[in-house]
This record gives C-alpha cells, structure tokens and sequence, in this order.
DNA sequence: CTCCTGACTCAGC
DNA sequence: GGCTGAGCCAGGA
C-alpha cells in the first residue's frame, strides 16, 4: 500500500460544496486567500486540502497559481503556511528570496529542514475541518 | 481566438 | 518503492 496514501478519502470524500458555492461569488482566488489568511499561526496546510475545501480538488494547481496573485494581494497572504502534500516547500522558490519562505515560518514555530516542515503531519491544519462549513 | 505554462496530485508501470 | 504520464482550471502571449 505504499505508505499511507489514505490520507483522508479521495474518491467517497468531499464534503458537500453546496453551502460554500455562495460564499464566495468572487473569483477563485478570493476564497483561496481568504482560506489561507485563517490559517492559525504555527500550522500549516496544502494545497490540496484548500482546493478540497474549495471542491477543486481535482485541480490544486489552481490553489498554488492563486498564491502567486496572493503575493500581490491586499492583505498579504502568508502562502508561507500553504505548501504541497508532502509538507515540502516547493513555491520557497517564488518567495522574494529563496529562504524567505522557510524564514517565515520558523518565525511562526513552523521546523522547516531541508526544504521541508517537519512534523508536518502534526501541525497540519484542515480548511474543511477548521471552517467545519 | 488558440496554444502553453504552472507554487499539485493521483494513478500507472 | 521510485519515476513518469495525464488531468485539472485559469491566466498570459
């Protein structure tokens, strides 16, 4: 079973976007930032949980190409706390420095090694569950 | 208007 | 158990 891919579900989960759908009649990158802005310090999240929550699961390409705009964006969005699956952080890159990322989040209590938040399982934080909808 | 790229993820080999 | 291919949506040239 390679390692544990159960992660949450992926074919029966997804919660029901019907009451999220009308939250949100700005643009996708909205509701992406507004997700990641609630994120508590001292967490961090993927951006598959986000594009779950957004019921964009299925694209959460999308999630990391809205945290580009959210460099830019009004109040600043910590996309420092959004990083891939594998807690690795693989848009340090985009960041003004490449270490500006991992910067960040120690100063948040985040341990980031290599590239990579440690226990990141542990201080994982879950739009779908955390905003409960 | 059409083609390509992109900070991801899953399934297949 | 690691690498590759394909899918997704949106924005830029």
């Amino acid at each position: 079973m390679k390692k544990k891919t159960s992660k949450k579900v992926l074919t029966a989960k997804t919660p029901p976007p019907s009451g999220e759908v009308g939250r949100g009649p700005y643009s996708f990158f909205a509701d992406v930032f507004d997700v990641v802005r609630q994120i508590p310090k001292g967490k961090v999240t993927s951006y598959g949980a986000v594009a779950a929550y957004l019921g964009t699961k299925l694209s959460a390409r999308m999630v990391g190409w809205a945290m580009n705009a959210a460099h830019t964006a009004k109040p600043k969005v910590p996309a420092q706390r959004v990083v891939n699956r594998n807690g690795m952080l693989t848009g340090k890159h985009h960041f003004a420095t490449p270490t500006a990322m991992e910067e960040l989040l120690k100063k948040d209590g985040v341990t980031v090694k290599n590239d990579t938040v440690v226990d990141f399982k542990k201080i994982f934080w879950d739009p779908s569950e955390a905003l409960a909808l």
